[in-house]
DNA sequence: GCCGATATTGATCGAATGGTCAAAACAATC
DNA sequence: GATTGTTTTGACCATTCGATCAATATCGGC
């Protein structure tokens, strides 16, 4: 007796995920969320609860998207070094490559919910330490392969790493040029011998 | 024949000031700063033409601040050194100090309008850069009375420095606690040794 | 004390907001 | 093909948004 929708539930997260990624929660409106998924109002509101759930349904798609593809990508590399540096080249390459300056959806929105949302804080938390995570990860199996200095505190390092990563989103959304962001990218990387 | 208002223009521009700043420019309505400042609807729009230039008003003189007060204040500092972990400090004082989690106007301004306002972004820029000078003027000295590391270029670093301000004024806002931020701010200092 | 000019006030505006709802359309089951 | 339960649809709702404006109050200059 069911029947099933006429449209792709998960497509249609993932054309709401960019509207939000670009123009934050509050900036866009139900009618911006419309016309980017083609669904109508009613149709929307019955796939999901409230404007905020899909919100929420985006972001964990983005940052599952970020630890199940690029996080698992660069943690296949051979070397650590590359592993780090690769991801920092590919946040640079994308900064450069992003018109319309989304920067990291996860970043934003650690900004525009600050304390006020405990769930969606939640998951930012979570995104930013799956990268902090991987950093550490990396550092520690560099230095175990004498790659890195010894005399460096992984856990410490990569929270420094995850620092640079989230100026580096920040300030490419306008503020800086593509030659400053590459020389705060290129520290990373001497950080570590 | 004029007429003096009754109320403080600057008064209220710094308490209109603490309401974006918490807030944002979206999440911040005319009630709000009508609660905030003490006035009606019509003085508020006597004063100032809109909430826009409001805010703008309000942007530049956090930005002032900046430069006149915290710039100035280190920068009359005997050693770089002290002058730029004594700023690293202060941000991270401040952010612990935060109860409402507001984090940097600026910072927070840089997200909220990437590309959509020229005005706005020209303000943030201009902060941004400079602070970035201030780390620039800094290590260029520390370096002409061989405190730094010769071989740093100083205005890269500068950069750098200014991409972990800004990493660790994000990651105030709930994402990082006390010691991992302060991990970040000591890498600071380590960098030019 | 009167006049001119500005400030203050609160009602009011149209537009946009997020969200609801009843009716119609539809596929699956029997 | 009738029934059942879900989806779709667009009209509609109350609220809030930023902004305007005419009426009133208040001051300085004469």
């Amino acid at each position: 007796m069911p029947w099933e929708k006429s449209f792709d539930v998960a497509e249609a997260v993932d054309r709401a995920k960019f509207v939000f990624w670009s123009k934050g929660f509050e900036g866009t409106s139900i009618a911006n969320l419309l016309e980017a998924t083609g669904l109508k109002r009613g149709s929307l509101y019955n796939a999901f609860d409230s404007k905020h759930e899909l919100f929420v349904k985006t972001l964990l798609k983005y940052e599952c998207e970020i630890r199940e593809d690029k996080l698992a990508q660069f943690e296949r590399c051979e070397v650590p070094r590359d592993a780090i540096i690769g991801f920092f080249n590919l946040v640079i390459k994308e900064s450069l490559n992003d018109k319309d300056k989304k920067g990291c959806f996860l970043v934003n929105t650690a900004l525009e919910f600050s304390i006020h949302d405990a769930e969606v804080q939640a998951i930012v938390k979570a995104g930013l330490r799956d990268v902090g995570n991987f950093f550490q990860r990396m550092i520690e199996c560099g230095q175990a392969r004498s790659e890195f200095r010894e005399d460096i505190d992984a856990e410490e390092t990569a929270k420094v790493l995850v620092g640079l990563l989230v100026g580096i989103r920040v300030l490419a959304r306008g503020a800086l040029d593509a030659s400053s962001l590459k020389a705060i990218a290129k520290h990373a990387e001497q950080i570590l011998v």
